[in-house]
This record gives C-alpha cells, sequence and structure tokens, in this order.
RNA sequence: GUGCCUAUAGCUUAAUGGUAGAGCCUCGGAUUGUGGCUCCGAUGAUACGGGUUCGAUUCCCGUUAGGCACCCCA
C-alpha cells in the first residue's frame, strides 16, 4: 500500500475504532490449553458416565423460554437477546440449554428411544446482563441432562456426580456442594403461601425490593442480603420442613446416594434457583475461598414438569451446567496449570544451514508433517544462530538441521536442545529416531 | 438495568496545562554451520468524541470498554 492510500485510510477510518462488542470476549492463544484441558476432561467424563453428544442450534423460538423458564424470570424477562426475522418469526438466542434439549428430546421422538437419555452439550450462551469477572454477554457451558425414565434420586446424584468429577480432573480442590430441594406441585404452593403469610405480616421491615417480591417471586425473598431482610430469614418457614412425604423421601435418597460416593455437601433451605421449571433437588457447586465470589462454578436440578409446558407427557429429567470461562477464571486465580506436559517439547524445530538448503528444508518439513511430526521452523531467516534462537524461546526440545554437507550426504543433523549434543541421522531413519526420541520426553 | 472506580506502546508502568520516558516483548545487527548470556539499534502509546485554554495526555462533559458492589446467574 503507498503511503498516500495509508493517509487516506487513516483520515477516513471510523471515529470509534473497532473494538469487542461488551461482554465478548476473544479466546486468545494463550487461553488455548485451558479450553483444551476442560473440553476434553468434559467429554472423556461424558464418555465413561455415557452421556451422548447433543447440540442444539444457537437460536431458537423465543416463546421456547418463555413458556419453560419462567415469563417472570430475569433471564428471559430482562437478558434474553430477541431478533425478529424477517418472515417476522420471534428468535432468541438461547440464554440457557435446556429448553432447547427438551425441544429436540420431543421432536426427535427420544422418548421412544431407552429411557433415560443421557444427554451433554457444549457450547455459546447469551445472556444481556452488566459483565464482571466470570460473567460475560456471551459465555460457554458444559450442559448434562437426563431426560425421561423414572424420577429416581439416583439420577441426581449421578448428575451432580459427574459435575463433582469434572472439577476433580481440573484440580479444582474441595469445591463446597449447596443443596436444596425446592419440592413439588403439592408441597411448594402449600410452603409458599406460608412464606408469603410470614413475610406480609413483616411487610414494613422488608426493603423495596424484597416487597415488589412477595407477590412476584416470594422465595427469592430468602436470598436478599439486605440487613433488614436478614433478620427475618432466621423466623422464615424452611422449605426442608415443609416437603411433602414424596419430595422428602426424594430428597433423603438423593442425599444418601452422595453419601454413598463420599461427595460432601450443604444443606441450604434458601437456595432456590432463577428459572421456573425446577422441582425437588437443586444444587449450585462453589469454589472454595476467595474464588467462590467469581460465582456458581456448577449448579442445576430437577426438572419433572418442563416437558408438559412444551407439549409432553410428563418426563422425568435432571440437569446441570457449568461455565467454561468461570472454570478458567478460577484456574488462574487458584493458579492451577491447565497442563501437565508442556506440548513445545512434543515438537521439532527445523533449521536450514545457508540458502541452498531452504528448498530443500521446506519439503523436508512437509514428508516430517505427513508422518505425524509437529515441526516448527522459521526458515525465512537467514542465520543458523537466529533460527535456534526462535526454537529456543518456543521451548523446543530437538532440532534438525540441514546443511549442504548433509544434502550431499543424505543426512540431518538431530540436535538435543536440552543436552546440547547432537549426531548425524540418515534421512530414511529419522522418523523412526524421532519417534522414538520424543516418546521418550 | 443502578451505583462507584479505572483507561498512557502488545504487557507492566513514569511524567507534565508547554517536544510523553523507561523495563519487558517484538524486529534487525554484532553472529549466513549452531540456541540460552551479553552488547548495539529500530518499531511502537495518552481509548473515542466534544468543551475550557494561546496550548489538554493532564481540567470538565459525553461515549465506549474493563473492574467492583447490587440485581441476577454458569
Amino acid at each position: 500500500m503507498s503511503s498516500v492510500e495509508n493517509k487516506k485510510e487513516k483520515d477516513q477510518a471510523p471515529a470509534r475504532s473497532f473494538q469487542a462488542v461488551k461482554g465478548m470476549h476473544d479466546v486468545l492463544p494463550s487461553d488455548e490449553p485451558y479450553w483444551e484441558r476442560i473440553e476434553g476432561a468434559a467429554r472423556s467424563i461424558a464418555k465413561r458416565y455415557g452421556f451422548s453428544r447433543i447440540e442444539p442450534p444457537v437460536l431458537e423460538f423465543a416463546e421456547l423460554y418463555n413458556k419453560t423458564s419462567g415469563e417472570t424470570t430475569d433471564v428471559v424477562q430482562k437478558e434474553m437477546y430477541t431478533l425478529k426475522t424477517k418472515g417476522g418469526d420471534s428468535l432468541a438466542l438461547r440464554p440457557e440449554y435446556t429448553p432447547g434439549i427438551a425441544r429436540a428430546y420431543l421432536e426427535h421422538g427420544m422418548s421412544r428411544m431407552s429411557q433415560p437419555q443421557r444427554l451433554i452439550a457444549m457450547g455459546h450462551i447469551f445472556r444481556h446482563e452488566r459483565p464482571q469477572l466470570g460473567r460475560a454477554r456471551q459465555f460457554t457451558q458444559i450442559d448434562l441432562e437426563t431426560l425421561g425414565g423414572v424420577s429416581d434420586p439416583m439420577y441426581d446424584a449421578e448428575t451432580i456426580s459427574f459435575f463433582s468429577d469434572l472439577l476433580a480432573e481440573l484440580k479444582i480442590k474441595s469445591p463446597v456442594l449447596k443443596l436444596n430441594s425446592i419440592g413439588c406441585r403439592v408441597c411448594r404452593p402449600i410452603y409458599r403461601k406460608q412464606l408469603i403469610a410470614y413475610y406480609k405480616s413483616h411487610e414494613s421491615e422488608l426493603c423495596e425490593d424484597c416487597r415488589a417480591r412477595i407477590d412476584t417471586n416470594p422465595l427469592r425473598l430468602l436470598d436478599c442480603k439486605e440487613p433488614e431482610c436478614e433478620k427475618l430469614k432466621a423466623d422464615a418457614p424452611s422449605i426442608l420442613d415443609k416437603l411433602c412425604v414424596n419430595c422428602s423421601n426424594h430428597f433423603k435418597e438423593a442425599l444418601e446416594y452422595l453419601d454413598e460416593v463420599k461427595i460432601p455437601y450443604e444443606l441450604d433451605p434458601r437456595l432456590v434457583r432463577g428459572l421456573d421449571y425446577y422441582s425437588r433437588t437443586v444444587f449450585e457447586f462453589y469454589a472454595s475461598g476467595p474464588e467462590g465470589e467469581i460465582g456458581a462454578l456448577a449448579a442445576g436440578g430437577r426438572y419433572d414438569y418442563l416437558m408438559e409446558t412444551i407439549g409432553g407427557h410428563i418426563t422425568p429429567a435432571v440437569g446441570g451446567a457449568s461455565g467454561i470461562e468461570r472454570l478458567i477464571a478460577v484456574m488462574r486465580a487458584k493458579e492451577i496449570p491447565p497442563n501437565g506436559n508442556a506440548v513445545a517439547a512434543k515438537r521439532v524445530f527445523f533449521a536450514h544451514a545457508g540458502d541452498l538448503s531452504r528448498k530443500r528444508s521446506f519439503a523436508l518439513v512437509k514428508m516430517l508433517r505427513e508422518k505425524g511430526i509437529m515441526v516448527s521452523e522459521s526458515l525465512t531467516k537467514d542465520s543458523l544462530g537466529n533460527q535456534l534462537k526462535v526454537a529456543d524461546k518456543e521451548g523446543i526440545g530437538f532440532a534438525l538441521i540441514l546443511g549442504q554437507k548433509e544434502i550431499y550426504e543424505n543426512s540431518l543433523i538431530l540436535r538435543d536442545l536440552t543436552s546440547g549434543t547432537q549426531e548425524a541421522v540418515p534421512v530414511d531413519r529419522i522418523v523412526d529416531e524421532l519417534k522414538r526420541r520424543l516418546s521418550a520426553k
């Protein structure tokens, strides 16, 4: 580009230079080891548990979320990205996975396959919130759903166990698991009434938000952090005392399964979830220590009624989700390295000595890559010294050097960059020799 | 969505109502048959828009983004 064009472009540059949209973050090469580690762990644990991958589209009819997640919930009311198509349909970028997966379950007749269906999804979720550390407008969830079969607490425990294993695999030590049961259609309304009655009698002592919440979402009253409201919590009726026999047994059994596999938990009768469709067991995992402030690392619960609201039969179901960016934030804060063995040490650096060997080098690099060897190079550099400098900077374990002499002898110099020793190896033996040495690393 | 704080080079930062300085990184050279050390040199910045001013990176307003506390949540 000429300098004239360059100047012109500068003058006409937009007033505001481009930057990423608020709450949308780039995944950079330096983040990649974490992603590989986390996604790899989720995939391999899912395989062990027998969860199969499902991936519904990012866009669904907005109505799907209104019907399921709840019309009055924040996630739907305030945080959903909606758009109108040219045809007039109202669509939404998914603010969570569960409704889409439930929809797919019905649409593809999965209720006629073996039950329950164990499904896992990994992808982007969108919520229009004010960003903070561990909270973005586009983020990535590992989502687990167990659909169909019977409403057995063993599945609740299995879901929790999956996330417990995931955190353990990522070396996030002693997470805090909070558990509660929010009852069913029979017992929750009764509890709700008692709770409302209790708070109505103390209405004047409540904060402004909570006065509004009495009518919209009374269970949330138990979550308020205003000092005035805190005081009232102590004497508020607890859901755990008000569960019906079925729910109570279900919860007790779920706890027994967790005891059986030695997953520690804390009961938290104030734990309620932000989505309408939950019933019975709900859970949240937090990091131990100050990193707990980053927010729940995994959360979920049972949702036996959801399928009905979108036109299916009552279908027992339980699920949960974990946010990958939050897992990364915690791993970084706790200084947990993403990878045990450095990838660079498994690479080979190819260097040429002298311009005449460049083209031959290019061909040999391609040959090695075809044989499955990870090869780095900086063949555009002239001096051998500068090339090896690059190899050193990248922490690469071995270098191959090709000069006039080697071309003539049909060999390569194989240099161990850690020890500094080297030897000539015939080209037809180089692949085997490299594989032998690399596997020893 | 509300309130508070912040914004100088890729990163960490210095300074000032009057030419924006450094360390690390990057690139080149000393060194075209051998890396790590060293030395020399180069590139590169006041987020964006407006106002006050002779002059603004500095003061004021707005915007954008980030952080924190709410709200809520993975």
